[in-house]
DNA sequence: CCGTTATTTCGATAATTCTAAAAATATGGT
DNA sequence: ACCATATTTTTAGAATTATCGAAATAACGG
């Protein structure tokens, strides 16, 4: 698999989803969770948070590509991207450096 | 309310900051500059951003910590943190799978 | 002390995001 | 069809953030 960059937006729109505390919270649980992901009322219970407002941070992880939803039945899984979030930390650290020698 | 560790809000402050276009792309080049960093004023002709609105995003990666300022006479040097962005992208994973088994 | 360069602070407006109740939708069981 | 469970959409006010011109501050050289 090639590497491509990643877009500044796109990346700048992950790490802004990313970069608050609940939806945080969502999603290192679903990292710690692993890659079955969590129902969103597992989410809930985890973290206590009103259904309807835990609803619109995780759509807004699903739009930035960061989690996917899978339905089984009545269940909606919550999985977290691992390869969204690895292509992100790269794209950060992508240009490292190319200006000087060095080799951090 | 649910737990929320010091570690969680300060991740999800550099996170955010970050996570806007503008600040990303004057992070970005700072890492693409490397460790000595680069003047305000050098990365305002980079950017092409009024220095206003370029103090006030700048400001604001300093005050997570993701950059430092250094004054040499007349002019500010910005210097990225590599050991805060480390420090970050590793926060991100730092419980993985650990309720399941695997080893991503 | 005055002028120049470098950068920040102030202030005002515009735009976006957050929160959560209430209503709506989706799926399956009886 | 009806009921229960699971989750989303709508909505609206509150809060936060973004932008940038103008004024202010900082450091230096002459």
């Amino acid at each position: 698999m090639y590497y491509q960059s990643m877009e500044n937006e796109i990346a700048a729109k992950r790490l802004a989803e990313l970069g608050h505390i609940t939806r945080l919270s969502i999603f290192r649980y679903l990292v710690k969770v692993g890659g079955e992901g969590a129902p969103v009322g597992q989410i809930q219970k985890k973290l206590d948070v009103p259904l309807s407002t835990l609803s619109h941070h995780i759509s807004r992880l699903v739009s930035a590509g960061l989690v996917k939803q899978v339905r089984e039945s009545q269940t909606l899984y919550c999985i977290p991207q691992f390869e969204v979030l690895d292509e992100l930390t790269e794209f950060l650290r992508s240009e490292c450096c190319t200006e000087t020698k060095c080799t951090r």
